[in-house]
DNA sequence: GTCTATACTCGGATAGAC
DNA sequence: GTCTATCCGAGTATAGAC
């Protein structure tokens, strides 16, 4: 289900005015040795603890970068989707239609099921109450992406290449649903044509 | 997401021949006011101790009824979506067509949050690595609700009412996926518009 | 089979040393 | 700000009493 990315979201931390070199240097380090944990053990069973002894550090320091366990999930989420696009030929991305682009995000996503997995626990865990930092990156996202698509989706409606009768903020709604969902299924169920029936989607959008 | 039974899911438990009537009675009565306990303070931060406690059983006899805690969720999501009729008028629910019915399902969702987010939480715990239980639950109810979705579209299709150059099965994976996709999105953002979207959906499908 | 007791690791919060 | 030490309640596994 994760979608394309949109804008790197680079979040230069929130402390101003000054020092910013010493703790976000550190936090990297961290941050970067811990990949490499996941990398190897996968972050399905590998505890907070477990990874913090793994990379030199106790278990106390490494909450003190990352507030929570599900901190420490988003930090990688975010870092494998930023560099994802080197799985990926970027060439005339520009043009690309709405269904087009997120079906090619599929399509990358399906040679890496242990992201798509890692966004399902993510959006759940975004969707519980009182989960502040979570809920608020995905939200954000999802409305990026919609944004995004809604964007592709209209410049195709005025070419004339696509229904002129849709809205578009709903159309880019429904793809981006669709998009998470058959992944979703498509993980329970390989034998689900993810692509086809995204193409399908495509092909009923068609002027 | 969740969406719409399909039977009843009678599982009479495994342990053939004889004494069924003393465990799983036992296991209905602790199920019945586990149930009210997550009633009055919701599943979300209620901790199996804490359930045990309240229930007036130990935590190791509550465990022994409920292999682990994704199960007794799993045996309220089951206990809920059972009873979820209650809410909905199922007059001519025979003759509703394939979009139709599950955007009454969205709506009766709609009216209970706390139900698609236990949803969401479940799934994407089924499609975590040797989630036995859990996996095998919603792959079959996928399964399930995707061939009845295909089949109320085939019969669509035979009256005319809707596109015969689509694949019913492909067409039924993809509203399934919308719905779910949909109400995740809603979660996160309630001005994005549910039911209208799947209606959007359903016009696509029109012959 | 039903259940108690115990122990283990986990995520997280706290207090305080530096 | 960075980190150690400690403590808590959580989920779960196990052994064994009945």
């Amino acid at each position: 289900m994760p979608v394309t990315p949109t804008s790197p979201d680079s979040d230069p931390p929130i402390g101003r005015t000054g020092s910013y070199s010493k703790g976000v240097a550190r936090r990297q380090e961290i941050l970067d040795r811990a990949l490499d944990v996941f990398r190897e053990r996968g972050p399905e069973g590998t505890s907070l603890r477990r990874v913090a002894e793994e990379i030199g550090v106790s278990h106390g320091a490494l909450l003190h970068y990352f507030r929570s366990r599900e901190q420490l999930l988003l930090a990688l989420y975010e870092h494998t989707e930023t560099h994802r696009s080197e799985l990926r030929d970027d060439d005339g991305a520009e043009n690309e239609g709405a269904v087009e682009r997120l079906i090619a995000a599929a399509s990358v996503n399906v040679q890496m099921p242990g992201f798509v997995q890692l966004y399902s626990t993510l959006v759940a865990g975004a969707l519980e109450e009182g989960s502040g930092e979570t809920k608020g990156f995905f939200t954000r996202r999802f409305e990026n992406v919609r944004k995004q698509t809604a964007e592709r989706f209209r410049r195709q409606q005025e070419e004339g290449s696509v229904r002129t009768d849709l809205d578009a903020d709903m159309v880019a709604a429904l793809i981006v649903a669709a998009s998470d969902g058959l992944q979703t299924q498509w993980l329970l169920e390989p034998s689900i044509d993810l692509e086809g029936t995204l193409g399908m989607l495509e092909e009923l959008f068609r002027a």
